[in-house]
DNA sequence: GTGCATGGTGTAACAAAGACACCGGACAAC
DNA sequence: GTTGTCCGGTGTCTTTGTTACACCATGCAC
């Protein structure tokens, strides 16, 4: 049945693992196994192992390894010709089949927070890392069914103190960030207020929080100010709370990688006690997710590899 | 360098697991999960489960199910089309390269009994399933060094009592047969000794050996007969004890995969007691080894593959 | 020599691939 | 109808392959 222009299956096991023959392709194109690695985004020694693997498994010498670089044999020379034809066959056939069909289009929930001070403002960076693809970014307290596809990718920031996110069965996750979270304040707002000296000072001030103060008295605890009667503004997205500070509507207590851009442009500052400063702390972290089986599809692999490139390039300061 | 014919390297997520990309290609190409699995040597569940992992990844439906038949989308012939040809190049490629190059040698080892008894009669078999490739069998005693590619398979006896064979790193193995251990002696032999009613009745006969009467201890032991005195040619290799028997030298202790061909020819009968049958024991079993490295590669998977099916074709009557 | 490339091992953690037991629907023979 | 047999699919557990990390040895530039 519509088997007309194929002859029979290849023997299964004609086909060396194809991990080790994308490694050799790679090592082969780039002269080198650590470029092919890096390329591949792997480790060295696993692209030396699995050409080693396809040696073995072919019986012959693929490469010669002599010179402390990186040469092929004849035989390698000519089976990587062929090998490289059929990857980029079913790379091409892959891209061209989702190229069609509306997986053009990326839908990330995110919290609100994130949306707003971060992901916007990187907006055009996004695009131009994923051409072709349309960004649908929708800003939710409620992580996506991703059970009915509601979203093909959701970021939350999962406390470390309090209960910790459950991530759903079938759904994989990796963390990109535990920012400190740091005491801000508009220079406006400094000027006129009393002075901080340490931690037990900030019962002077103002302090904008989100759903309750959790987050300020632990991390007035961690700073030797335990139990103080704290009170301010409640806000229910971290971005309120940051532009409440920014406002200068008192101190809030902003995860740094949220409050970066604010911190750069001069329209916050970070209260660092005069006595001594306040040691960095994180409450929690980002986490990325997506459906395990959607882990490695095109759109989505792309995307988290751009939010790491991002992540790393921009904010290296992050605790 | 040398990579004039190709572009960059295609992304590394370009491309699906490769696993899954075989099973749906199966599945195309023969219209069903369940053909595709008999065809890959998988279970059809492992089939059907990659088939939805590749359309998950892709985010498309390739395949319609809702008649209980298989059948291909539009997308998923288009797609099949052209990965099909990918497939198709990557085993040529491969295939075309062992051919070359003396791949087309197969060194197998095993023990003396296996080789005279078992192998040899059916080396036309073995040669009419691996087409173009040169067996070369050399019984010995010891296991080849694996390391230094002194062979590609070994075959060996495993004993169940005493010492039980040890495997060598890196080598992996399979168990094809655990043969049952029986008494046999040449028709013309029995007429003439005395009768055999029971197991105690073996010392009055000339009982051959290899090694030593360990073998014949412990399956008199099982039979109820403990500690018997008794004694007979020693020959050392199983092929012998099988040819001393057959000439009348007495009753020999045999493995049934080694006696097969002469009981079936009349050369040998089974001694059964009068009283009652002997239960048929096993004392050990066949094991194949190779390389772990080399475990899937052509040759030696062929000749696994014939190996397992010559043995249930031709002797499931093993115990 | 120092410093920085290159490729290679040993080991341990983890995700993928697979087998097995079982289910529910379609269809044919009876 | 009932039975038998084909089909594809789920839940669950085990095995295996893939991977990273810490570390080593060699070659070459300065």
């Amino acid at each position: 049945m519509d088997s007309e222009p194929f002859g029979l299956l290849p023997d299964r096991k004609a086909i060396p693992p194809f991990a080790a023959l994308r490694a050799f392709d790679a090592a082969a194109r780039l002269g080198g196994v650590r470029k092919a690695a890096r390329a591949l985004q792997l480790d060295h020694t696993v692209v030396s192992r699995h050409i080693r693997s396809l040696e073995s498994w072919t019986n012959l010498v693929l490469v010669d390894r002599s010179h402390s670089r990186l040469t092929l044999t004849r035989e390698g020379h000519e089976y990587h010709r062929r090998i490289a034809q059929g990857i980029d066959i079913l790379a091409e056939a892959t891209l061209d089949l989702m190229k069609q069909h509306d997986n053009r289009e990326l839908t990330i929930w995110c919290t609100p927070g994130f949306a707003s001070k971060w992901l916007l403002p990187r907006l055009g960076d996004v695009e131009n890392a994923l051409p072709g693809l349309a960004v649908d970014v929708r800003p939710a307290d409620q992580q996506p069914d991703f059970n009915r596809h509601e979203g093909d990718i959701d970021i939350r920031y999962s406390p470390t103190y309090g209960e910790p996110l459950t991530v759903p069965a079938n759904v994989r996750h990796f963390e990109f960030s535990s920012p400190a979270v740091i005491p801000v304040a508009s220079p406006a707002y400094l000027e006129q207020a009393p002075p901080i000296h340490r931690a037990s000072d900030f019962v002077d001030h103002p302090l904008i929080h989100e759903e309750s103060f959790e987050n300020w008295q632990t991390w007035l605890a961690s700073h030797g100010a335990e139990e103080l009667e704290v009170s301010g503004p409640k806000l229910w997205h971290a971005h309120l709370t940051i532009d409440a500070a920014i406002q200068g509507r008192g101190i809030a207590l902003a995860n740094h990688f949220l409050a970066a851009d604010a911190l750069a442009q001069g329209d916050l500052v970070e209260i660092k006690g005069s006595d001594e400063d306040f040691e960095r702390i994180s409450l929690g972290s980002y986490l990325l997710m997506a459906r395990s089986d959607r882990w490695t599809a095109l759109p989505i692999a792309r995307f988290r590899d751009w939010l790491n490139a991002a992540v790393t390039a921009s904010l290296n300061r992050n605790i």
